[in-house]
RNA sequence: GGAAAGUUGGCAGAGUGGUCGAAUGCGGCGGUCUUGAAAACCGUUGUCUGUAACAGGACCGGGGGUUCGAAUCCCUCACUUUCCGCCA
């Protein structure tokens, strides 16, 4: 949610970052603005007869005390009228607060300087690419095709059990998930994060906070008795650890990495793009998560995406870095850059991470805050990365390293799964 | 699922109608003392809003009500804890 604030006293500047964007309902600014100015002002009046009513009732109290009833009878009677006038002002003033809720948060983050102007994915900018494309044998096949000639991951299973996108994965294609996510925590934990285990079911407060309420209402799956959802990303639960703290400055910078599952009903996703593990409904991810000083967060930024390309380094992966353009990047995101791997046998890349800054606008719902050197509060910076999620690298470890003996286990997960070959 | 008790400042915890934004302790900050530190002592210490600054306003889990006046009384919702039941 962006700061009242800073809307107020920079409307221009904000049309002109909306429009990075790509943002299609700039009216809202100052539809926000001038509700703003109207709750203030009635927020004005009302507070001016509350300081009356105040005043009078404090009257009242030492009139009783010492015993003068007829004087406090009478300022009684005139002070019935503060509480009619305050009824009806405060009506308005709460219809006011509603439908300025119902704007503000409707406008995403503004986008920071650096992100250029764009519509769609075609204007994301690539940053680097790294790592030769290998070559791949003329009869190369699709990662669904490999998982169904070693058995190693059952996408009919999963349907009979569940649906589609909830696949079942069996033998070395289980012990290549869980050497995944146990490589990428220890990873993480070398880098000074802490491994949390957190709730994969949360509450409307949490989804508030980081912005996934009421945006993406529908993207989640809800669970109705109790009125919890599931996690889409585990920035949801690791990032809620902080709503309403206040930290201290000397605490920066907090870093969390967790490992959860991660569920995304996907509802309007269909056809050959989605196929096999491109597109899942539940998946497995592990996630950083950091709270930094305002001063640091993009210098936090690059530090999380040099993080994760490491990663990808390491699995002797090819990948590249795209920037996001202003009108790809998320609803509640600064600047986000997106880490995509080639994918050979579908020749096509694949995004396996996305490491965003969202500056102040979660902290400003969550209201994490600190108290700066200058003795005043202020909103931190959060910021979160996947590193890595696990179906699309499978799914590229699968079909990079394909050969006639096998799938080759690249050399750093050897001591993870324990063995060398799935043949 | 049944029953009971709770929800107050960074934390613990008092406060059952006016002088309560709220005792006290801990913690934090500043100081005295000390070569330095600890201890002790003294002072100070909530957030939001608002103003040029003051003033003013809001906040004791959320919402509503009673009252001239509510942390305190009533209603309602949410959550937490404990006991019983069930159970990985």
């Amino acid at each position: 949610m962006l700061q009242i604030s800073y809307i107020r006293e920079n409307r221009n500047d904000v049309i002109k970052r909306l429009q990075v964007r790509n943002f299609g309902q700039l009216e809202l600014v100052d539809e926000v603005i001038l509700l703003d100015e109207d709750i203030r002002s009635t927020k004005i009046r009302s507070e001016s007869i509350a300081a009356e009513g105040n005043a009078a009732a404090k009257q009242i109290g030492e009139l009783m005390r010492q015993g003068k009833r007829e004087e406090a009878d009478a300022i009684k009677a005139k002070s019935g009228e503060y509480k009619e006038q305050l009824k009806v002002l405060n009506e308005q003033l709460g219809l006011l607060e509603e439908q300025f809720f119902q704007k503000i948060v409707q406008l995403p983050n503004l986008p920071y300087k650096d992100v250029a102007e764009g519509k769609t994915a075609e204007d994301n900018e690539i940053i680097l690419e790294q790592g030769e494309k290998p070559v791949l044998p003329e009869n190369a096949l699709a990662h669904w095709e490999l998982a169904a000639k070693y058995d190693i991951i059952d996408f009919e299973l999963g349907v009979k059990v569940s649906g589609a996108g909830f696949p079942v994965y069996k033998g070395k294609g289980a012990k290549l998930q869980r050497a995944l996510i146990n490589f990428f925590l220890d990873q993480a934990t070398e880098n000074g994060y802490r491994e949390v285990q957190v709730p994969i079911l949360i509450n409307g407060d949490s989804g508030f906070g980081t912005g996934q309420l009421p945006d993406k209402e529908g993207q989640m799956y809800y669970v109705t008795a109790d009125d919890l959802y599931l996690i889409p990303t585990a920035e949801v639960p690791v990032t809620n650890m902080y709503r309403g703290e206040i930290l201290k400055e000397e605490d920066f910078p907090i870093k969390n990495t967790a490992y959860t599952p991660c569920f995304r009903r996907e509802a309007g996703s269909y056809g050959s793009h989605v196929r096999g593990l491109n597109r899942l409904h539940q998946f497995d991810k592990v996630e950083l998560v950091q709270l930094v000083h305002p001063e640091k967060s993009y210098e936090v930024l690059e530090e999380m995406s040099s993080y994760v390309q490491s990663l990808l380094q390491k699995l002797q992966l090819p990948y590249r870095v795209l920037r996001l353009c202003g009108g790809d990047m998320g609803f509640a995101s600064a600047m986000t850059y997106d880490m995509e791997v080639w994918s050979g046998a579908q020749q096509r890349w694949l995004e396996v991470s996305s490491v965003s800054n969202f500056e102040t606008f979660q902290s400003n719902r969550l209201k994490a805050r600190f108290k700066g050197q200058d003795g005043k509060m202020h909103l931190v910076h959060t910021l979160n990365g996947s590193a890595l999620a696990l179906p699309r690298i499978v799914a590229c470890i699968l079909e990079e390293n394909q050969t006639d003996r096998g799938i080759k286990i690249p050399n750093i997960l050897v001591p993870y799964t324990g063995f060398e070959w799935i043949d």
